[in-house]
DNA sequence: CGAGGCGGTATTGTTGACAATAAATGCCTC
DNA sequence: GAGGCATTTATTGTCAACAATACCGCCTCG
């Protein structure tokens, strides 16, 4: 995959790197006001840096700033949630879509492989949410990056993502969902590799629109406080 | 509207505005190295509040910055801006869909009344092209507001909208496609007046699919250079 | 007793200087 | 004369001090 460097480039980098994962694991909990010293101290940063990535975070929509206020973890309502699945539909319909078109047949074979093994994952049940959790992710990630669509890709992967991890991480999937996922997960792939791309996008579309209906009724049935 | 505040807040958003518009309008081109201390003297800041401007604006992908080598406009090919549209195409539909769906009859009304205006402005043929051009951005972000889906909006009208206007500025629309842009977007606002979502969604995916082929056009018959 | 204004304090925004890195140039060697 | 290496230089990245602003508690006044 070889996605991120090394090892982050310059102090902001890392600031950045830092802050993003410490939001999406909920170290930092949505709402959470935050200090800039604070922060600096428990990261082991100074300021200037700091603030660069704040800005950044705040540019894709991960923290809110008032000047001279401070800054607070951005809080996502369940509305504002399930308003992200919409988004995710139609975006993923069109990189599968796209996907089918352009992917070689070694990533697509490479795809099949790492559905193989989530596969796996699944099969023994410890740990089954987080690692269904990371497969998701692992597949929607290569779809995005197989659009060759490079925009798409960073919207995806650089805002939307990373706002949905946040409750990913909180969010354990239910019961036999994984099975249900992967299975969709299959034939997507299985459409990719026919380079149906109607049908890959109407897959994906179909099997987001799917992961929303299930929080959906999780959050009626107050399984689920956001 | 109310969009854009009295006035920036601090020197970093100042910084991040004047930045963007001097891309946006050419001002500074595309593949254009650009040192800090430049820019500094050209807008009146210092290097705190420009960094951090840089950062957002690097994170938004309007520019591409190398660790101590310096940043950089983005460029954009012509296959990058078509794929932006085909972005456009399934975002923008989603948008109308939401719109039709959520949107007050006072907005609705107000729409309809901006599209005479944008007749008007037509039929007055100087400057069509400037005009049609600001009266095609205040319709598409009138659709993305009304989506009521905040992430939405502040993808498009943050992300693709800015990184299309970098090329509207010296894409001049061809002729006689101004009054076909303003008959789509008759009927679009027709659809969303009458509460159907599916075909305001289906209207506003082909005019943007138009838009895309127009480009792909004058780019094939080698009227664009990019 | 409540509301509004006022000052202290802590936090953020900004600045300029310092250090580290990469590009560029000139020199030396082959 | 050409290529590679070391030095120089300019630019970026980082830091710590300074200034400005908003929040909080207190006091006064109605």
């Amino acid at each position: 995959m070889a996605e991120a460097p090394i090892q982050p480039q310059t102090r902001a980098d890392e600031a950045f790197d830092c802050l993003q994962t410490a939001i999406v694991t909920g170290e930092l909990a949505p709402g959470e006001k935050i200090g800039e010293v604070e922060l600096c101290s428990r990261f082991n940063l100074t300021r200037g840096p700091l603030r660069e990535a704040l800005g950044r975070l705040e540019s894709r929509g991960l923290l809110v700033r008032r000047p001279h206020a401070g800054v607070k973890v951005v809080s996502v309502s369940a509305a504002e949630l399930l308003e992200l699945y919409r988004i995710r539909e139609v975006m993923e319909g069109l990189a599968a879509r796209q996907a089918a078109e352009r992917m070689t047949d070694e990533e697509i074979a490479e795809l099949q492989s790492t559905l193989d093994s989530h596969e796996k994952m699944i099969e023994q049940a410890q740990g089954q949410a987080y690692y269904q959790a990371e497969g998701d992710y692992d597949f929607h990630h290569r779809i995005a990056t197989g659009s060759r669509n490079a925009k798409l890709a960073q919207m995806l992967l650089g805002d939307l993502y990373y706002m949905v991890r946040m409750y990913r991480y909180r969010l354990s999937t239910s019961a036999g969902r994984p099975h249900k996922a992967l299975d969709e997960h299959r034939r997507i792939v299985e459409a990719i590799a026919q380079r149906d791309s109607e049908l890959a996008e109407f897959l994906m579309k179909r099997h987001i629109n799917a992961a929303r209906q299930n929080i959906e009724q999780k959050i009626r049935n107050g399984l689920l406080a956001i």
